[in-house]
DNA sequence: ATCAGTATTGATACATGGTGTCAATACTAT
DNA sequence: ATAGTATTGACACCATGTATCAATACTGAT
């Protein structure tokens, strides 16, 4: 099967974080639950405009850094959009792929990876080091194919 | 094989722009010149540099929309790097995916995309209409392997 | 519980990369 | 040669992200 629901709970990230020697301080765990708040993928000025406004507002370089520190820590995942608009989708740690529809977002998280065979072909063709790739797949769900017609 | 060296040439990347209903202009033949002096990705800017000066200058604005134009009509490929800089390879029209030296440029094209089978897999599974996908591949090229060692 | 050391925060300023406007100019088809 | 329109480029502007740095808040050790 491909699509894959699991998500770390606030506590399971935050233990995770720790573990990575990363305090845990409020602002942190704001922008944890909000980010476990998302099942689309967002953007980081989406999360600014969230959480920095208020009493407790959160500064736009730390919700950037916080940003940055999830994905490190595989939790997040930042994906570029050929356009050149990042954006991060949460899910839980290990080697994924995703399917996005181009219209509303609805994302899809595979963990099959079809590069295996390639990377091995490219490394003896090319006698390159093979460190990563990059895959995303776009397209439209089922949900916005209908609303079109 | 996978390696695949075809260019277009000058004339051939003009006629395409004319066949696209694009008109020929000065600033795009200068453009057009610079972008087959490199065989490696570039960004934007460093063209800008590269044209910007001199008493033929060419507009920042005009390099911007002369790269997009060269990439939709498919003789320019903008591959975005995992760290959100966009930079621009230039190539021959078709589907292709590339294979990158993180530490030189070096860059190696190939067209066999393993992506079918999955695609159909992933269309039948999910209902998505699939569109489009990125795929690229990072590593070490031999000639930096062994200035590392 | 207190403390010292250090990671983190957030205000600010700055940098980068790219876009919208619009009058002037240059193509191209006729 | 001309008319019509695509293109140019100066300019201002925006959006996204980063460097700095003093103030604050964690954390592990005592
Ligand atoms: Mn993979
Ligand atoms: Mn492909
Ligand atoms: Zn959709
Ligand atoms: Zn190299």
């Amino acid at each position: 099967m491909h699509s894959q629901e699991t998500h770390l709970t606030e506590i399971e990230i935050e233990d995770r974080l720790k573990q990575h020697g990363y305090r845990l301080t409020a602002p942190r765990s704001v922008i944890v639950e909000a980010v476990l708040r998302h099942n689309r993928p967002f953007t980081a000025e989406q999360l600014v405009a969230e959480l920095g406004d208020g009493p407790d507002a959160i500064g736009r370089a730390t919700v950037y850094r916080t940003l940055e520190v999830l994905a490190s820590v595989d939790v997040l995942t930042r994906i570029v959009s050929p356009d050149g608009h990042p954006s991060y989708i949460s899910g839980a740690p290990g080697h994924r792929h995703h399917l996005l529809c181009e219209e509303c977002g609805t994302t899809v998280t595979f963990t099959a990876c079809p590069m295996n065979d390639l990377i091995d072909t490219l490394a003896t063709d090319t006698h390159f080091l093979i460190k990563d790739h990059t895959l995303e797949v776009f397209g439209i769900c089922p949900s916005c194919q209908e609303s079109r017609s």
